[in-house]
DNA sequence: TTAATCTCTTGACATTAATCAAGCAATTAA
DNA sequence: TTAATTGCTTGATTAATGTCAAGAGATTAA
């Protein structure tokens, strides 16, 4: 179906045939998520897992009155709500597109049939959520032994092209820093 | 081979079949490792998997002069550095044993070998990371909504065993606090 | 176009947490 | 038993970060 989706499947779930790859993707669907509409609201049914083909998602929870940004997906990324998705939780994230977005998007039903026709599936699937599980182990290290600006370089090292495109404040809340830190910390750090 | 360790699993990976589970239980070993002794040493191979049978183990990393505990592993936890043991990458933790420990544990090989004879097992595997990948989002989310304090009481509610048995400076810096915050907070939170 | 809203920045100040230094138990080693 | 060592606490101080308030510039809506 789709050339692009197929790398980004290659890119996080590693080596496939690409027979499988063209099957895999032929299961997605495009859809598109106008600013400020939600992919997936918290506390509702979030059976769906999503790749961004262009546009940025913000993953983040509300406590009180002010909302904590999870996460930023951008291209390539991939999007859900990992505890809805596999264990049918309400969800434990809002989910909003930031811009008009592009979304590569499968069912839980359809994700969980890959298995049936790719018996390696569901090993390739293993190898891509410890992925993610030692960058989360990466992230919380970052809080117990960095301070806010070192935080702020390294995420700035490697994500340099974010900074153009999201209200930093949201930069700000996904590094656990005010707004006005984060700005101060910009202006001194002057990268 | 042993009905606890049965428990153990089964906690962690769900329901299976008691003969399988007889079966898994009987490829660990029972091993001991002294106070202050290595699980695995940061820059090692760390193809093992364990579970505390009974003590402490620590999981912790060096930054220049001062260790970062990540982690502390009690009876009924399981033990590994992930990365190593899915990628075979050099051991990003170290992981000591605080007091005499018993671990029950797997290499990699044969650990491997278990979805050979229980097809099952790489879904269940996949789920029991799963639940791991969440644990660590919330303990992000943690960090960006919460102060010191009020990590400590949501640790402490949780987790009021440990207290009692483990140097309350390896607490305080899993919780990302020196071990003087801690000591004030722990003093006028008064639990 | 004008008004309203957002976003970022800045200043003044308050709070939180880290650092440095000392002391006191408790534990371990000699 | 005495002497180290370790772990915890406390005080004084400094540094980092948060809060509140205001303003400037950009964007959006009327």
């Amino acid at each position: 179906m789709n050339n692009e989706l197929e790398q980004y499947i290659k890119l996080h779930f590693g080596v496939i045939d690409a027979n499988e790859l063209k099957t895999i993707s032929s299961l997605f669907e495009l859809i598109t998520i106008k600013k400020g509409d939600y992919f997936i609201k918290h506390g509702k049914r979030a059976d769906k897992l999503s790749f961004v083909k262009d546009g940025l998602l913000r993953i983040f929870a509300q406590t009180g009155k002010q909302e904590i940004t999870q996460w930023i997906s951008s291209k390539g990324y991939f999007v859900a709500d990992i505890s809805g998705f596999v264990f049918d939780n309400p969800s434990r994230w809002n989910i909003q597109a930031l811009v008009d977005t592009q979304i590569y998007t499968i069912s839980k039903d359809k994700y969980n049939s890959i298995g049936d026709f790719i018996p390696k599936w569901n090993k390739v699937e293993k190898l891509f959520i410890v992925r993610c599980f030692t960058i989360m182990e990466d992230r919380i290290f970052s809080h117990l032994s960095m301070t806010a600006q070192e935080r702020y370089i390294l995420f700035f090292e490697n994500n340099k092209e974010l900074f153009n495109h999201v209200p930093l404040q949201y930069i700000a809340s996904m590094l656990g820093m005010t707004p006005e830190t984060f700005s101060r910390i910009r202006k001194k750090t002057l990268l």
